[in-house]
Formats: C-alpha cells, sequence, structure tokens
DNA sequence: CCGCGCTTGTGAGCACGTGAACAAGCGGAA
DNA sequence: TTCCGCTTGTTCACGTGCTCACAAGCGCGG
C-alpha cells in the first residue's frame, strides 16, 4: 500500500478538480486528526463544503481509490493526493518585493509549515537589498539565476508594485521559474509552459461590493458561496 | 450623459462576467491615463487578457454603451462600471485577527485608495486589543455589533487562525456584515444572503505545485494563464 | 446623399462543469 | 453460502460559459 506500482496512465484532470484537490486534502488532516480510519464521499462533501456527487466525481480522477459500502481510506487517499500534487517533496519559495505585502509574506510562517519553504527574498530597492527579514538577507534581484540555481526555487511570488510586476516576472522566467503567484494588481503575460496565478484583493473586494450593491438596491442578494479560489479562478 | 435616467430593468449578469469587471476597469483607468478619448473591444481585450468578443459580450450586459465603428467612450464606461460595481461611495471594511497577516493588511494603504477604508480592526487576544496600528486602536470581537453600526462598516476581512474563523464570520455576520472576505484557510459556512470570498494562500500553491509536478514528471505543461481570481475557482 | 470601412452587439454551436440517479460491488450477518 | 444494506464509480441530462461568425449600425470621405 505504500506506492502505486503501475502507475495507471495519467488521466487529464479538469482544472475546475485540480483547484479542488488542495481542499479536499486539507479537509482529509481534519479527518485524520480525527482519528476516523474511513471517510465516506458524503462526509468529505460536508468538510469540504461541496457536494458528494462532485467529490466522487472528482476523486475519481485520482484512480479507484474508494470501497464501495465502505468509502475512502484517510491515510491512503491522503497519501495517493499529496502524491499527485506533489507535495511529497518541498518546492522552494522565492519571494520579490519587499513592501508591506513582501514583508508580511516572509515573515508569515504558514509556507514552511504546508512545505513552501521560502529560500530566497529579492528586491530591487538598494535601500532595501541588505536587509535581514525572519532570518534571510534580501538580495538584489539581477541575481536571481543565480539564486534559483542555489536554491533550487521552483515557485515565485510577485509583491512588487504593479508597475514592477511585468519586468520581475520575465526575469524569474529567464532564471527558469516556471510557477509564479501574482499579487500585483496588473496582468501579466507568460509563455504557454509557465503557470500563473493571481490573487488580487481590489478586485476580491470589488466584487463583494457589486453583490452589496444589488442587496443594497433591489432584492436580489445571491452571490456565490466559496467562489474566487477561480478559479478562476476563481 | 451624466446619469442613465431609466436604468433598464437589471439583467442579471452572470458571476463570471462579475469576476472580470474589475478587471475592466483597471484597464479603463489605465487607457484613461493615456489620454484615449475612447476604446475598443479588441484594444480592452489586450489590456485585460481576455479576448475580445468575450469583452463585448460582457460589456454588453451592463447595457448599449459602445458606438459602432468607434468603440466604446472611456470615461463614460468607467463611469457606468464603477457605479454597476457599486464603488460610487466608500465601503466601510472592519479587519478581524491581528496577527501577521491582518497586521500587513491594516498597514496596506492600497484598500483606502480604492474606495474600501478601513475602518475598525477587531481581535480576541487581550494582549492584542488596545494597540494601535496605523492610526487605529484595535477593539474587542465582542464590540462588533457597536462598532459595525458606528463606522458603517460593509465588508468584513477575516484574518484569524483557522480555528476562530468561523465563529468571528458568525459574529460578523450577527452584526450585520453581509460581505466577507475569508483569509484563513478553512471552509466557512453562512447563510444564502452573504456573499463570501476566500483567499487561501495555500491552496494557490498547492495547484501550482500539481502542474509543476506534471511537468516534471511528463511533458504535459499546460496550466491556467491568469486562473483563479475565478471565476470560481479557478 | 451614398457607399465603404470599421466596430459593436448578438445568435448559434460547442465545450465544460455540475448534479441527480443508478448499477456495480464490497462487507457483514445469518 | 446467500442476502442485504451501504457507498462508490459512472452515466446522463442540464445549465453555464466561451468562441465564432455575422448582421446592424455609425462616421467619414467623396
Amino acid at each position: 500500500m505504500a506506492d502505486s506500482p503501475k502507475r495507471q496512465a495519467r488521466r487529464k484532470i479538469p482544472e475546475a478538480t485540480v483547484s479542488r484537490l488542495p481542499i479536499y486534502l486539507r479537509s482529509l488532516l481534519e479527518a485524520a486528526g480525527d482519528g476516523l480510519p474511513t471517510i465516506s464521499s458524503e462526509r468529505l462533501a460536508e468538510l469540504s463544503g461541496f457536494n458528494a456527487a462532485k467529490v466522487r466525481k472528482d476523486l475519481s480522477y485520482l484512480g479507484s481509490y474508494g470501497t464501495r459500502g465502505v468509502g475512502y481510506d484517510v491515510e491512503y487517499l491522503q497519501f495517493q493526493m499529496s502524491r499527485e500534487l506533489g507535495l511529497t517533496k518541498d518546492w522552494h519559495v522565492v519571494i520579490a518585493g519587499l513592501g508591506n505585502l513582501g514583508h508580511a509574506l516572509a515573515n508569515y510562517g504558514g509556507f514552511s509549515e504546508r512545505g513552501f519553504p521560502v529560500a530566497a527574498l529579492v528586491d530591487a530597492d538598494p535601500k532595501v537589498v541588505g536587509t535581514e527579514i525572519n532570518g534571510l538577507v534580501v538580495r538584489h534581484v539581477d541575481e536571481l539565476p543565480a539564486i534559483v540555481a542555489e536554491e533550487d526555487i521552483a515557485i515565485g511570488i510577485i509583491a512588487t508594485p504593479a508597475s514592477a510586476a511585468q519586468e520581475v516576472a520575465d526575469r524569474m522566467i529567464d532564471a527558469g521559474i516556471r510557477s509564479i503567484l501574482n499579487f500585483a494588481p496588473t496582468i501579466l503575460t507568460v509563455p504557454p509552459d509557465v503557470s500563473l496565478r493571481k490573487v488580487d484583493l481590489a478586485v476580491e473586494l470589488q466584487i463583494l461590493s457589486f453583490y452589496q450593491q444589488r442587496r443594497s438596491g433591489d432584492g436580489d442578494g445571491s452571490a456565490s458561496s466559496e467562489a474566487a479560489g477561480s478559479p478562476r479562478g476563481g
């Protein structure tokens, strides 16, 4: 039960499903914490906030890891899902831009905990370069290629002002990074072989504002419950 | 040209479209900054990262604000879109939980700039209550109902640990808040008349990890370009 | 006034995601 | 061994969103 011997021909997992896998995984961790040996799709749906049919369909993309009449083995499913998500190893992260947000992200311990240790910090401002944050010395963005190689960086987080974001992204890509999480409020253009996701606080607030406005104006107040993850996304 | 006289019966705007409106608005601001009087759907598509057909269809939900053969009047469209998004007035925000992330959000100036001034801070920790952050004194979460009334709070931001998030959400809703942005890595349950959006950094990283893993493993490296805000999720 | 080029607004077809319903299949009890 | 309840895995129908394609319509030049 340790490893799947013949990893069956990789099915193509829909993007919408992929975006839910981390939620399932978190729910499984919760279930494991409660000491449950197995979990039904219905219970997993409750924990993750989706419906049971969707859960079963999503899990079926990973393989047939359930037992009819019983449910899913929590530990085994957790393992399979971690493997599929690539969480069996740590992915090193670099944060670019150490203003307010970048600073907070650098100090935020949650990344390492979840397998994404912050291995480097870069900035373009000479006044910031050289300062130490949470045990890491900020280096100049020009050093990115060397840093990525030395620290085996896989993921870049952009927390620069919008005006600098595209250039930083280009540099990251030049340096070999293929996964980027963008916090800058601007549209980035990247080659098709680079994964790009974005988190835009202002956009989220404006979407809330839209529904709030409608609610105030007339009687139609339906809005998305648990959206934005995306997809997307969201 | 100042205001729409007979606001035509509010069309139902698809959720996917709503999530793109803020991006269009930002692109319009950019165009306005360049001094362009009008903008074509094609140019707007470039700026916002979508395709022209989608832009036109999205804009058509707001009304027929374009001129065939010419394009859209930048200023006018900007105004209409702001109105639709409810950005003609400020929405006061309360931040709950002043740990690392909450602290950063409280110090982040971008909110007020974009019409979402942070009007109050609350926490449950007696050691935090009473401290001052960015000119605001942190109050106890028990005071929420009074705070919401006094400060006319419309939006709640949850930046607490996951374990406290649901209770804080319940309290916000009791206090009259109907729009919540959740940063805590947990699923919140809210009544159908409450809008809930979530930002989960760990989830975003794990999604990136999935595609990175696939890319390392085999030759299929296609991932979503500009996903997640989204729609759903995405 | 007339015709031409350009851009919007929309209708139709298609792809994707969702939810309900059900057959398949496992485990335990008798 | 056989039966029965339970849960998965999958099929099917539906709704939503996306893209293409094109008619409608505006402004300009002649």
